[in-house]
DNA sequence: CCAACTTAATTACTTTTCGTAAGTAAGTTT
DNA sequence: AAACTTACTTACGAAAAGTAATTAAGTTGG
């Protein structure tokens, strides 16, 4: 049972955020439209859980899906307004990882 | 495998976060110094899950455990420099949350 | 025209993580 | 002495993740 007394505005957000691969999907999507290969390849996600993600980010309104019917189809993934508010936040997370994180193996005793 | 091009030390952030509950529990350190049991009940986390994710975040130097001999004893829980630091992340997802997170269900087709 | 290739998924299966509940150890209160 | 509290740990079924193979739709190359 869940009884916090956290904001439930607060609690959902950080939910989206605290599920695996989805900050890592936005924070790419910063760079611009891409294609799910695109994505796939630049952070590391199977195509299972990357086509498993779209899919919630784009009911929750922070992914666009947009087919061009060029030839060949072209799929494209985007963030929209509410996704894109999000950039303050990942400048943020980029801040505290160059001044904090440190990448070396913590000694084993 | 993971073939991302990503910065380590973001990515490594972002693992840290995007780790079920971890920032929840930050997020209530940073209203101050904490015992177990108001850490808890506070988020709604299970003992279990309470104590394997304050270990990480000691580990990673996040948090900071202190036990005060007193009567009866008390241990406390609160937020290193490095912990501290990410308060302003907070403020940007407390801010993108009031702002675009509707906690309503989406409709049902 | 047909075999091979690409993209955007989905399915099948194994491993890891989560959630619930119960148990434990140390100390406190009644 | 029995019951309670805190800070955990253990056991176990359920859910999610990871890997790999498969599919569907379309494209290219011979």
């Amino acid at each position: 049972m869940n009884t916090s007394q956290l904001c439930p505005k607060f609690e959902k957000a950080m939910g989206i955020l605290s599920k695996r691969w989805t900050g890592l999907v936005i924070y790419q999507l910063l760079s611009g439209p891409q294609r799910f290969c695109t994505i796939e390849s630049s952070i590391g996600i199977s195509g299972r859980l990357l086509s498993d993600r779209l899919k919630h980010l784009e009911n929750e309104g922070i992914v666009k899906r947009e087919v061009f019917p060029e030839t060949p189809i072209r799929i494209e993934y985007s963030l929209t307004e509410k996704g894109l508010a999000l950039e303050p936040l990942m400048k943020e997370l980029e801040k505290w990882s160059q001044n904090w994180v440190d990448t070396e193996e913590p000694l084993q005793n």
